[in-house]
DNA sequence: GTCTATACCCGGATAGAC
DNA sequence: GTCTATCCGGGTATAGAC
């Protein structure tokens, strides 16, 4: 069971290294099985197929990252909390880049054996951003659009660092973000 | 040639829409035969391989969406000329919702047989926006992260509008993302 | 310029030894 | 629990008739 949980967990990082530069339709379980080191009768010893594979990796990552953005806002309410959230998410990026790259070839796709539970993963997340924002006066009963534009904003300008501009360091980028969205 | 071109065009139109919901690695080229109404011999003498054939459709998109923003940017400057651009990209957006999904999934791939012509495409579309938030008081040398902040903000907003809340009008949805964002 | 038919390979999944 | 070997469907691309 030990080995089998460290078996799973090579596979799962190898999987989302692949997915993050080749996207899961183009990453095939042999490059999976010789990333991980293991042989592809052991990927479908682990797991039941690929979709259930990719299905586990994005319930992992995801809902990983939901985790933390609800324990960055804590206590705070309003524009405070969303000024918190877009720095937390920002470092969650930074710190799980593949994961974001993944999120961001995946989030609008509507056609995946996986559907239900990339969107319930999804609005978590979102809800929290969306659940500050309603707590300032510029809501108006349109927070989960705001919500996705300020996280749109966030992964857009985080990849854009990470992948593109490299060199810049993290407070500069945050606070670009910041200056860009009518916090405070 | 005029039979070429409309035959191009179907096929164009074809991988698109096929592309926007299964992803390009996922469409193939039997399914854009298919659709488009022609035979899949049809596909190799338009088009040299199916890597070339979504390179041209990206190249034609990607270019167009560029030419319009500049266009909406025309002669405005500064949070004007971003009030302009949000707008009219959501315009876009709604407009051709696939091609949307289609560069959500697609932007930050660095694996791609064209990835050079899509970094160029990408470039010329987030110019416009640098070009104007470098006309504010808010862009300290960093107007390429704000720019695709702004560009995030209002993809994600759009496409989270288009796929999980189409009921809402396109005026609020605009409103929401320049509620969001600190213009003017 | 468009079609049908086919070559060829690669990918997901399974069987069964160890 | 992990391996090797293999099956089989489906995918890109080409050949050649019309």
């Amino acid at each position: 069971m030990a080995r089998a949980n460290t078996t799973k967990r090579a596979i799962l990082d190898a999987a989302l290294e692949l997915a993050a530069t080749k996207g899961i339709t183009g990453t095939t379980m042999d490059e999976v099985a010789e990333l991980a080191g293991v042989a592809k009768g052991s990927l479908y010893y682990n797991f039941s197929s690929k979709d259930q594979l990719f299905e586990a990796l994005l319930q992992e990552g995801v809902g990983a990252l939901a985790d933390s953005l609800r324990s960055a806002k804590g206590e705070l309410r309003g524009w405070d909390a969303v000024d918190a959230l877009v720095t937390r998410l920002l470092d969650l990026i930074a710190a799980n880049a593949p994961l974001a790259k993944l999120m961001a070839s995946e989030i609008f796709r509507t056609d995946r054996a996986w559907q239900e539970t990339l969107f319930a993963l999804r609005h978590d997340a979102l809800a929290v951003f969306a659940e500050a924002i309603d707590e300032t006066d510029a809501a108006a009963g349109r927070s989960g659009i705001m919500a996705s534009g300020v996280f749109g904003a966030v992964l857009m300008s985080g990849l854009e660092w990470l992948v593109f501009e490299p060199e810049r360091d993290r407070d500069e980028v945050a606070a670009a973000i910041l200056a860009t969205l009518r916090v405070r």
